[in-house]
DNA sequence: GCTTGACTTGAAGCGCACTCGAAGTTTTAG
DNA sequence: CTAAAACTTCGAGTGCGCTTCAAGTCAAGC
């Protein structure tokens, strides 16, 4: 039973991951693809659903601020099997920390910025 | 009446901020200081608490992504004086809005990865 | 079947925010 | 007074993540 879903081009990846061509290259080239992109006929790239799905998950993990090498280290793991599950669980929940000690750091800043907006707010209105 | 509180010198300043000396001196260069350092009887650096308390917030800015370039056209409206209070409420409100932005993005892609690792969870817990 | 726009590779370049190095000066502890 | 530790400037270097360039090759519409 082959798959017979829809591929994409570069371009259609582009638009629907919000990155641009040159960084989905960037991004294989790096070795950040789980699976080899099918090559149109001869070098076009097709990306499958999966393809895609990946991406997606992947710029998930680069917005949390995961580095590439991670994400590398992460795709290593995937490509040699089930049998690294375990360490790819622990590897996100080690990255599940760090984010919460980013939305942490994130939310006290935004304290100290709206306890100055609110002195800037006095000081604008009895102006 | 003169301040007469402590003054510390730029060790003690990286210290108290988690900051370098380095990148204490990288932030004066860069015009990132509301206030000349005074200087210990010839050339080393004698913060204030003003000092240090701007640093302070300057660095929740700069956690909050708030580019050097900004946080410098901030201090630049602040050396203008009270008159220029309302671009920096107005500028810290902006900024506020993108500090909100960047919490939902987090709590989105968390959401992602939270869901992954339930799939690994299971996954793993079934082998 | 030809043109035009999309795609290809590989290497070099860029922007940001530090970070380091060198060489010299100053402070401080003993 | 001296020696070690801390400080100074200024310019160059680094690391990361793209981004751009050059010089093509390919594919889809007319």
């Amino acid at each position: 039973m082959p798959t017979l879903s829809k591929r994409f081009s570069i371009a259609e990846v582009a638009e629907r991951t919000g990155l641009t061509t040159h960084t989905l290259r960037y991004y294989e080239t790096s070795g950040l693809m789980l699976h080899e992109i099918e090559r149109a006929s001869s070098t076009h790239r097709r990306y499958s659903e999966r393809d895609v799905s990946w991406v997606v998950f992947l710029t998930r993990l680069r917005s949390t601020s995961m580095p590439i090498a991670q994400v590398k280290q992460y795709v290593e793991l995937a490509r040699e099997g089930d049998i690294t599950s375990p360490d790819r669980l622990e590897l996100l929940l080690r990255h599940r920390i760090s984010v919460f000690a980013q939305l942490a750091e994130l939310q006290h800043s935004l304290a100290a910025i709206d306890h100055k907006i609110s002195l800037y707010s006095e000081k604008v209105a009895s102006a």
